[in-house]
DNA sequence: ATTACTGCAAAGCATTTGCAAATGC
DNA sequence: GCATTTGCAAATGCTTTGCAGTAAT
């Protein structure tokens, strides 16, 4: 299912998101050097320990350049030369939230779904009410008026998120 | 808690969100009787019952002015004169999100937090890291620029949702 | 009368947690 | 060596569900 949705980008792909997707997955072994890299000071500044689990979950988010909920990597994780347990997968995740790597989804489900953001390109999603499927867009334009507002109220922004509900174009009748 | 909040209020208040709450709270009795006469043929649409529960239950969920969950509901309607069972609420509040009347909240815990939209101001949410505190804000640009993207897009709008994460001016230290 | 809804209580199930063993510092 | 982290498995707790009884049409 992954590699369905790869092999069909690489094709040709006019929509901004998914061209970033193919760069990110091409530069995938550099850019995992460099948020490690990253991840190691924040976890150094918090005086947290830079452990082999932590290595092999940052990994694995990365890879991944869809919206993925976290039993879904523990279950991945959960075998193989590299595994890790469920616990370390729930616990480090939060940690990589935290540390700006991925962002947390809590819209589709009741299930919370991650997201890469580590040198991604900036985007939004808009929610299929029939398909379910997530449309990714870009709006420049968004993200200045939040920053607008953030000043006008003196809150310091970590980051935000904008979930469009609706209907998708085929599923309109 | 939610006294405090509304003497506070009763005061003065600069906010259009507060304001607009202030309002809502005054005229309550004739906006429940819309709200269900609304309800009413939403559920009639569906040939669905009309039911002294959900009577309850939309009167209850209007009667809160801010961000509730649905257990929080649940219990206080578990026990009096008007008493109804919580499966019932879970059951009613997806009924009232489909209806319009509420909206669905994700963001803050892993609960699904709700907030009446009926004749309410459109607002959208600053969430401080620190405090936990929900500060809203309006501002219309946000709302227009997001109509923008769906007709681009060819996504018919239901609603969105607009969160912000980061540090209010209170906890910037 | 029929059919949907409610109440109840049990089941579901992702996530969290306590504790002993392992690992990083 | 000491403190943090991990693995394990059990607990947690909100939410969902099945079913028998009740209420709406």
């Amino acid at each position: 299912m992954h590699e369905n949705a790869a092999i069909s980008e690489t094709v040709l792909s006019t929509n901004p998101v998914a061209l970033d997707r193919q760069r990110a997955r091409m530069q995938h072994a550099e850019a995992v050097e460099r948020a490690w890299a990253q991840f190691v000071a924040f976890l150094r500044d918090k005086s947290a320990r830079v452990t082999q689990s932590r290595k092999i979950i940052l990994d694995a988010a990365l890879a991944r350049d869809d919206h993925f909920r976290a039993d879904q990597l523990a279950a991945s994780l959960s075998s193989g030369p590299n595994r890790v347990s469920r616990g370390t997968v729930y616990r480090t995740l939060a940690l990589l939230v935290e540390a700006g790597m991925l962002r947390e989804i809590r819209d589709a489900d009741t299930h919370v779904h991650y997201e890469p953001t580590f040198e991604r390109l900036r985007h939004e999603h808009m929610i299929c009410d029939q398909c379910g499927q997530f449309i990714e867009f870009v709006d420049p334009a968004l993200s200045r008026q939040i920053v607008a507002a953030c000043r006008q109220y003196n809150f310091n922004q970590r980051m935000h998120r904008v979930v469009v509900f609706g209907t998708c174009r085929d599923c309109a009748s």
